[in-house]
RNA sequence: GCGGAUGUGGCGGAACUGGUAGACGCACUGGAUUUAGGUUCCAGCGCCGCGAGGCGUGGAGGUUCGAGUCCUCUCAUCCGCACCA
């Protein structure tokens, strides 16, 4: 965004905080501002590169190669989000797949404990739990090998190593297909320009799994043959496929048309053999067979000599059993998870604290020099890494032998930047990156609030990084957060000029011809063109902050009107309408404490009506905002305030209903709730005043409607008291001649009774 | 492709654990106030039907005295898929 404007992304970052944090303070929004920091300020990324040092030295950080998109036009290093339809987002080259030395975290030796303590969060959403189980994927299986029929191609050793969850379906294989960045892949590519050109070919696009996954599949028959382990006879053809990831088990698979969908679309597209040997259950064993739908279910096993006729998981044991006593394979654990890459050829980052020496090799920077600063004066005006070519930085001495060396110019992933910020907001000068003190007092985060867009990456690593940290001495918490809620996308349409720059919907003029709309820009006058409804991101810039509505209708009506909208956890389009029903609101409250009450002498039934009414629309407000239900809440104070209207005489009832309201509404509308406080006479603040308390007996009615059905449609309607008995209920029933018209001729065979909800009588 | 959600009037949504579907708000319609417009107030407002009544929670089945809610299948949309963060 900054090179965009030909500014220097300092400034862009802090001059966009700047105008936040003055959105926020404006919409009244109780934050300490005592504790902010950035994390681009050295005093934070400091710290982090002083614990990121500690997991270096610990071991959990380390170096290999890893797979980035690459432009070759731009010469330089694309984001997945960059990468459109397999092309880069600005010089259209077709991406591809390139190998490159990248810094990782092992998130996967905590892959079992952020399994398990998932039990733990019992106050996280379960869908939230139930992705992030996904997405580590532990699975039990198989890992076995294949050897060779005859010699191994050369450079090679052993076997062609697979692993498999379906060892069960081991008799339905008919081929063994390799990743394309497979060690033996690549012997055979440097043997064979026709695997290498096939490489090539699968290389081309972006690094994402949804873009691999969706691919069509492509297949290349390595000519090489294995023989299958429980039949050294029986041979089987080694393909190379594009759709088998190096990142997930051994990078090998055998493939079982018959039982994975995957493997059958690749069987028919290269005519390979398809053998049930699950049956499901019903089926007749000589004349089922798989056609272009794989058989994935559970069922008994067939066509699979020593496990015929056992069910998947005994085959499945069976198999491992096997395996393991002819030496060829192993039971294991495989976990979808991969170790968290985190390095970013990026020029505004958290510097990685490390230099290349040419005698020492891969040098932490002492600890006392931290932290080490970004540059002034980066060319961010080209694509690629701004840091990298800086003229004087990285050129420094080495820390250990004092000799000429090189700093690493690749930058920290900004997810390790939010992945500890909450631990640092304990005490944010601590020297230590996490204030011990601090950090006991306040961790873990009582009440997490964040996108479902973060239920997996971001959530994950904040786990991750608490539970590394912990293991360092900082932290003494298992999780970092005991309390999570996911808001909802808050989406806009987005705009798109003619040169395919995303435009800001403040730029962009509507206008409707009947069913046709139209946009274009304000400034210009030119066509814009009207895209998709998506969540708000800086990137689309089809972001609105509701700064106009607080300028036009008050921060109250504002905040009333975000919060009545939806529920929070929900997805919203965003629109303005609806705020004159906020701003409604307020008026009204406000015209209530500004009346001069009538003197006319309260009558007491109408006391008790309106005392009825408080003191339901507590216990209503409260449960909703207990419930997360700031809509139903606020739907509970529109008609509180109508209630209140028609009881204008003055009376005690009538000040406990004001006095609640004042602080039932505090929360949404708290400039109006403190002048309502004052107008009330009460001393201080209603922020600081106790949250009103319900009186139980009168938040219920004493007497209650309940609909009469007759076979189940509503007929009519009684009265009754509040708990009133089944048998009392009964009599009303059967003695309301409403009803007994309706049951003339019928004779009744059961009369269903729910306490004070409804009555149902079944008859014929 | 895989994982997770969502789907209710013209619109945002309500309905806590299976028990009156459409609270509350927006929009709209009519009326009162006003010279007029706006504001404010009152009333109406799911669909079909003159009515009795019938039909209605994406679609198709099912369980139940009773289903928006539970089950099976299905369609659509959204979020995530490891370099947007």
């Amino acid at each position: 965004a900054a090179a965009e404007r030909g500014i220097d992304p300092a400034k862009w970052t802090y001059e966009n905080i700047a105008t936040m944090r003055a959105e926020l303070q404006n919409l009244g929004v109780s934050i300490d501002w005592s504790r902010e920091f950035a994390t681009c300020d050295p005093e934070y990324y400091g710290p982090q590169q002083a614990w990121f040092l500690r997991l270096w030295k610990k071991g959990l950080v380390y170096r290999k190669e890893g797979l980035v998109n690459w432009d070759p036009v731009d010469m330089t290093v694309l984001a997945n989000e960059q990468v459109i339809d397999g092309r880069g987002w600005r010089s259209d080259a077709i991406v591809e797949r390139k190998k490159l030395t990248q810094w990782f975290l092992r998130i996967t030796d905590y892959a079992d404990e952020l399994l398990e303590s998932l039990k733990t969060l019992d106050r996280w959403p379960e869908k939230v739990r139930l992705m992030q189980e996904n997405w580590i994927g532990k699975s039990r299986g198989l890992r076995l090998t294949f050897p060779f029929a005859g010699d191994p191609p050369p450079g090679f050793e052993g076997g062609v190593t697979v692993y498999t969850t379906r060892p069960d379906t081991l008799f339905g294989a008919s081929f063994v297909a390799l990743s394309p960045d497979h060690p033996l892949t690549e012997i055979l590519a440097a043997q064979d320009p026709r695997v290498a050109a096939f490489i090539e070919e699968c290389r081309k696009g972006g690094t994402s799994e949804a873009e691999i996954e969706t691919a069509e599949k492509l297949g290349f028959d390595t000519g090489l043959e294995v023989e299958h382990p429980f039949d050294r006879g029986w041979r089987l053809p080694v393909w190379i496929a594009n759709f088998i990831l190096m990142d997930y088990g051994t990078g090998a698979i055998f493939g079982c048309p018959a039982h994975d969908q995957r493997d059958l679309d690749f069987a028919r597209k290269y005519d390979l053999p398809v053998t049930p040997v699950v049956l499901p259950p019903g089926a007749d064993p000589t004349v089922f067979s798989v056609d272009a739908e794989a058989f994935t279910d559970a069922g008994r096993i067939y066509n699979s000599r020593f496990m015929d006729g056992l069910d998947v998981e005994a085959a499945k044991a069976a198999a491992i059993e096997k395996a393991e006593a002819l030496g060829l394979g192993e039971g294991a654990t495989v976990y979808r998870l991969r170790d968290w890459g985190i390095a970013r050829q990026r020029g505004w980052g958290c510097p990685i604290p490390i230099v290349h020496c040419p005698k020492c090799g891969v040098t932490p920077v002492p600890e006392r020099d931290l932290p080490v600063r970004l540059p002034s004066g980066m060319d961010f005006s080209r694509p690629g890494n701004a840091l990298a070519r800086h003229p004087t930085w990285k050129h420094t001495t080495c820390p250990d032998c004092g000799g000429a060396a090189e700093r690493e110019t690749d930058t920290l992933d900004t997810f390790v930047d939010s992945s500890w910020y909450f631990a640092r907001y304990v005490d944010p000068t601590a020297a230590e990156p996490i204030g011990k003190a601090g950090a006991d007092y306040w961790m873990p985060v009582d009440q997490y609030i964040g996108g479902i867009e973060h239920a997996v990456l971001h959530l994950l690593y904040a786990r991750f990084v608490t539970k590394a940290l912990r293991d360092e001495g900082l932290l003494a918490v298992d999780e970092p957060f005991a309390g999570l809620f996911t808001q909802g996308m808050v989406t806009h349409e987005t705009y798109r000029r003619q040169n395919g720059e995303w435009v800001e919907p403040g730029e962009v003029e509507i206008t409707s011809e009947g069913q046709t709309r139209r946009a274009r820009m304000k400034s210009s006058g030119e066509a814009v063109v009207i895209g998709d409804i998506e969540k708000m991101s800086k990137s689309k810039r089809n972001v609105v902050a509701p700064a106009d509505m607080a300028d036009t209708y008050g921060v109250d009506a504002a905040r009333l009107c975000v919060l009545s909208d939806s529920p929070p956890e929900r997805d919203v389009q965003w629109t303005a309408a609806g705020v004159e029903g906020a701003s409604r609101l307020v008026n009204r409250v406000w015209a209530e404490f500004d009346a001069d009450p009538t003197t006319t002498p309260a009558d007491p039934a109408r006391e008790t009506e309106l005392r009825r009414a408080t003191h339901k629309t507590i216990k209503a407000v409260t449960d909703a905002i207990e419930g997360w239900r700031f809509n139903s809440a606020i739907a509970r104070l529109h008609a509180f305030v109508g209630v209140v209207r028609q009881h204008p005489e003055a009376g005690p009832a009538r000040r406990e209903a004001l006095s609640a309201l004042a602080r039932l509404i505090a929360p949404y509308a708290p400039h109006l709730a403190e002048e309502c406080w004052q107008r009330l006479g009460e001393s201080g603040l209603v922020v600081a005043a106790p949250w009103p308390a319900y009186d139980p007996a009168l938040a219920q009615d004493e007497e209650r409607v309940l609909p009469v059905q007759i076979n189940g449609k509503r007929r009519g309607e009684i009265r009754a008291g509040a708990g009133a008995s089944e048998a009392e209920v009964e009599k009303l029933v059967l003695d309301d001649p409403e009803i007994a018209r309706r049951l003339e001729g019928l004779s009744i065979r059961r009369v269903i009774v729910v306490k004070d909800r409804i009555v149902n009588i079944v008859a014929a």
